[in-house]
DNA sequence: AGCACGCCGACT
DNA sequence: GTCGGCGTGCTC
C-alpha cells in the first residue's frame, strides 16, 4: 500500500457488454485512455472494441478500478456514448441478482431497467440540471389511514415489509374524481415516504390502476415530484421520466411492473398492487415478476415493501406464514355486502336472460338509484376437459397436472408430465365419460340490456375500456378487470359467470376468481349487495366473510402435498431432446445445509418443433444451486458444437450453427393451465 | 454474432 | 511438405 501512484496510473474500467449471448453475460476489463478518465465514470454507456479491432460492442461502465483483473493484454474503452451514470450501482447489484436468480443474462434486466437513450432528451435535461429549482415542500406529515392509528406508518418507517389487506371502497379525492380506496392507501404510504425525505416506487399491473393512483396522489404530493415511468408512453417520455428518477431529490415513481428497476436515490418503499395479477408477470426474459424483483430490492436496499390486495395472493400468503412479511387489515373493518346464490344461471329466469330472478330482482331495484355492476367472463376461451357428468376439470392422475388433447382422435395426455391418461376416470363422480368443452363468447352486452328495458347501458372490455361512470342510472356491463370505477360506488353488482370462469383449466383458477370477484365486489357502495351467482362452497364463504386471506391459507397444504407453487418453484427446460436431458442430469442432487431439500422432474413432453420441455420442481432452498446449474448448461449450449449440412439440390456446403435452444424459465405458472 | 486458430485431407 | 476447408472456442 505504498504510495507508489505513477502520475499516469492505469484506470481500468469494469464493463458489463451489451449482448443476449449467455457466454458474455460478464465484466470485461478495459483500460481507459487519459483522455476519457473525466467521462469514464460508473454507470454511464460505453463503446467497447471487441474481439479483433474494428467490431464495436455497447456496455455500461459497472466500475473502475486500479488493480487489474485480468492477465492479458487490455482495449481501450473506444468512446464513453454519454456522461450521465444511467445505470446505478444499485441498479447494476439488482440486476445482476435478479439475472442469477432466474438463470438469464444481466443485460437482459438491465435492458428493462435503462430505457433507450434520446440524445435530444438527454441534452434538454442536461441543460435544465444546472439551472435547478429550490426544494419544494411537502405537506407535513401524511400518515396511512383506515389501519387504526399510525399502524401501518411505523411499519414503514421501521422498513418493514407488510401485506396490507386493501380497503373495499371507493373514495372521492377531489370533487368529482372517484378512486378505489387502496390508491389512496398506496399514495398516503408513498406520500410519507417523501415527507420523510426518501423515494417511493409504486407498481401497478395496468393503466387504469396507474390513472387512479395518480389521482389519489395529485392531491397529497406536489405534481413535480411525481414520475410515471410506463412501457407504453414514448420512448422519449420515457427516458425523460427516468433521468429525473436519477436526481437527488426525492421522487414517487409510478408505473407498471417495470418500475421496480427504477433509479431512486434513497428509496425508502416499494409498493405493489395486486400482485398476482398477471400483468405482473414480465414477459421478456428472464421472466421475473414485480413481486420477486420487488422482494429482492427490499432486501438489498432495506426498504420497506408493502403489498396491497383485496385477495391476498397464495405466494403472500406463504410469506406471511413463514414470518418474512407481517399482515395488516383495515381497522375499523369493511365488510361488503355479499350474497351467492347456488342457483344455475338462467334455471329459474328464461325471461331474463340468464340471470337468476332474485338478481334480477336486486338489480332492478338497484337501478332506480344509481349504476349497476354486471361482470361477465371475458369471451372465447380455449377449450378444456372435463367430465361430461359432474363438469370436474380433468387432471392427470399422476401428477394433478391438466389434461390436453394433443390431436383431435388422440387420447388426452397430461401436459405437465405427459402421462396419456388412457384409463381416466373423474375424481369426483367416478364418471369414465371426458368431454370438450368449448366455451361460448358468452352473452352479449345487448341481450343483457334486453333484460333491463328503458336502462341505459355501458360497456367495458378489453378493447374500449371505460376507466369510469357517472353516479346515474346504467347498467354497466364490463369483462372481469375491465369493471369502471362509479362515482359512489355501484349501487349494486352481479357477478353473474362464477361458473365459467371457474371452468377455466388453471392451477390457481380458484384464487384468480377470487381476486377477480373481490375487486369488483370492492366498488360497491357501502353495503350494496354484490350477488354472486353459481358459486358455492369455501369460494362463496370467503367473499361472504371478506376472508380471502383465509381461503389462501387453506389452498396451502394442497399445495405442499402435491409439490406445486408456491410451495415449491419451478424451472421449465426447453430445447432439443439431447440438450435437455444434459440440463437434466447435471441438475444437482443435493444442497448442503438442506438435507430435506429435494428436487424432481416431470416429463420431458412434446413442446414441438423437434424440442421438449422438462419441468423442474424444487424447494426454495435449491434455488441457486438449479439457477448455477441451468446457467451453465445454457451457456454449453449455446458455445456449443455445429452441425454441417450439404444441400442435395445444388450441391452447394453450407456450415452453420443450428439456433441453440436451451430456453430456462423459473416460475412460470402458466405452465399448470 | 463473427472471427481466428488448429486439425486433417488433397495438392504442387 | 504445404494449402485450405471447416469445426471449435473466444471475445477484456
Amino acid at each position: 500500500m505504498a504510495a507508489q501512484a505513477a502520475p499516469e496510473q492505469l484506470l481500468i474500467a469494469r464493463v458489463m457488454l451489451e449482448s443476449p449471448l449467455p457466454q458474455l453475460d460478464r465484466l470485461f476489463d478495459y483500460a481507459v485512455p487519459a483522455a476519457l478518465r473525466g467521462q469514464a465514470t460508473p454507470g454511464v454507456r460505453v463503446k467497447v472494441p471487441l474481439r479483433s479491432a474494428g467490431r464495436i460492442a455497447r456496455g455500461y461502465i459497472v466500475e473502475t478500478t486500479e488493480a487489474v483483473e485480468y492477465s492479458g493484454t487490455l482495449s481501450e474503452i473506444d468512446e464513453v456514448t454519454s456522461s450521465v451514470p444511467v445505470l446505478t450501482p444499485a441498479v447494476w447489484n439488482l440486476a445482476r441478482r435478479v439475472s442469477e436468480r432466474a438463470a438469464g443474462s444481466a443485460s437482459d434486466v438491465v435492458r428493462l431497467a435503462v430505457p433507450p437513450r434520446q440524445v435530444r432528451v438527454e441534452k434538454a435535461w442536461q441543460l435544465e440540471q444546472q439551472s435547478e429549482n429550490p426544494p419544494v415542500e411537502y405537506r407535513a406529515n401524511p400518515t396511512v389511514t383506515g389501519y387504526g392509528e399510525r399502524i401501518i406508518d411505523s411499519a414503514l418507517d421501521a422498513g418493514k415489509r407488510v401485506a396490507v389487506a386493501a380497503i373495499p371502497a371507493v373514495h372521492e379525492v377531489s370533487p368529482g374524481v372517484w378512486v378505489g380506496r387502496w390508491a389512496v392507501t398506496l399514495a398516503e404510504a408513498a406520500a410519507r415516504t417523501l415527507a420523510s425525505g426518501r423515494s417511493a416506487i409504486v407498481a401497478v399491473p395496468d393503466y387504469r390502476d396507474q390513472q387512479q393512483l395518480i389521482e389519489a396522489l395529485a392531491v397529497l404530493v406536489p405534481l413535480d415530484r411525481i414520475s410515471q415511468l410506463d412501457a407504453r408512453q414514448p420512448n422519449a417520455d420515457r427516458y425523460r421520466a427516468f433521468l429525473r428518477c436519477l436526481e437527488a431529490a426525492p421522487r414517487v415513481i409510478v408505473g407498471n411492473r417495470s418500475v421496480v428497476y427504477a433509479p431512486a436515490e434513497n428509496l425508502g418503499l416499494i409498493a405493489v398492487w395486486d400482485d398476482a395479477d398477471p400483468l405482473h408477470n414480465e414477459p421478456l426474459s428472464p421472466y421475473v415478476s414485480t413481486r420477486d424483483v420487488a422482494l429482492v430490492r427490499q432486501e438489498q436496499s432495506g426498504c420497506a415493501l408493502l403489498f396491497a390486495s383485496h385477495s391476498r395472493s397464495t405466494w403472500l400468503e406463504r410469506l406471511v406464514e413463514i414470518g418474512y412479511v407481517a399482515p395488516f387489515a383495515p381497522d375499523p373493518a369493511v365488510l361488503p355486502h355479499v350474497i351467492p346464490t347456488a342457483d344455475q344461471p338462467g334455471a329459474d329466469a328464461a325471461a331474463h336472460a340468464r340471470i337468476p330472478s332474485a338478481a334480477w330482482n336486486t338489480a332492478r331495484r338497484a337501478l332506480e338509484d344509481g349504476p349497476v355492476l354486471v361482470q361477465v367472463a371475458r369471451p372465447g376461451y380455449a377449450p378444456v376437459l372435463a367430465c361430461q357428468d359432474c363438469r370436474t376439470p380433468a387432471r392427470c392422475r399422476v401428477c394433478e397436472g391438466t389434461l390436453r388433447l394433443g390431436g383431435a382422435h388422440q387420447t388426452p395426455s397430461c401436459e405437465l408430465c405427459g402421462a396419456i391418461a388412457a384409463d381416466w376416470h373423474c375424481r369426483h363422480c367416478e364418471s369414465t365419460r371426458i368431454r370438450l368443452v368449448t366455451a361460448g363468447t358468452g352473452r352479449t352486452a345487448e341481450e343483457l340490456g334486453r333484460a333491463f328495458p328503458g336502462v341505459r347501458v355501458i360497456v367495458s372490455d378489453g378493447e374500449r375500456p371505460r376507466l369510469t361512470v357517472d353516479a346515474r342510472p346504467a347498467l354497466v356491463v364490463a369483462t372481469r378487470g375491465a369493471e369502471p370505477v362509479a362515482a359512489g360506488g355501484y349501487r349494486a353488482i352481479l357477478l353473474l359467470d362464477g361458473e365459467r370462469m371457474l371452468a377455466r383449466e388453471s392451477l390457481t383458477v380458484a384464487e384468480d376468481c377470487l381476486r377477480w370477484w373481490s375487486n369488483a365486489i370492492a366498488l360497491a357502495a357501502p353495503r350494496a349487495p354484490a350477488i354472486i351467482v353459481g358459486v358455492g362452497g369455501a369460494l362463496a364463504r370467503a367473499l361472504v366473510t371478506w376472508s380471502q386471506h383465509r381461503f389462501a391459507a387453506a389452498e396451502l397444504p394442497d399445495r405442499r402435498t402435491l409439490r406445486f407453487p408456491p410451495m415449491v418453484r419451478l424451472a421449465t427446460v426447453t430445447g432439443r431432446p439431447e440438450t435437455v436431458e444434459q440440463a437434466i442430469s447435471s441438475l444437482p442432487d443435493s444442497v448442503e445445509g438442506h438435507e430435506s431439500a429435494t428436487i424432481d422432474v416431470l416429463g420431458p413432453v412434446d413442446a414441438g418443433d423437434g424440442l421438449v420441455r422438462a419441468t423442474i420442481r424444487f424447494d426454495y432452498a435449491f434455488g441457486s444451486e438449479v439457477a448455477r446449474s441451468l446457467r451453465s448448461s445454457i451457456i454449453r449450449n449455446s458455445t456449443g458444437r455445429t452441425k454441417r449440412q450439404t444441400s442435395k439440390a445444388t450441391g452447394t456446403k453450407t456450415s452453420f450453427r443450428p439456433p441453440p435452444v436451451l430456453r430456462v424459465r423459473f416460475d412460470d405458472t402458466e405452465i399448470l393451465e
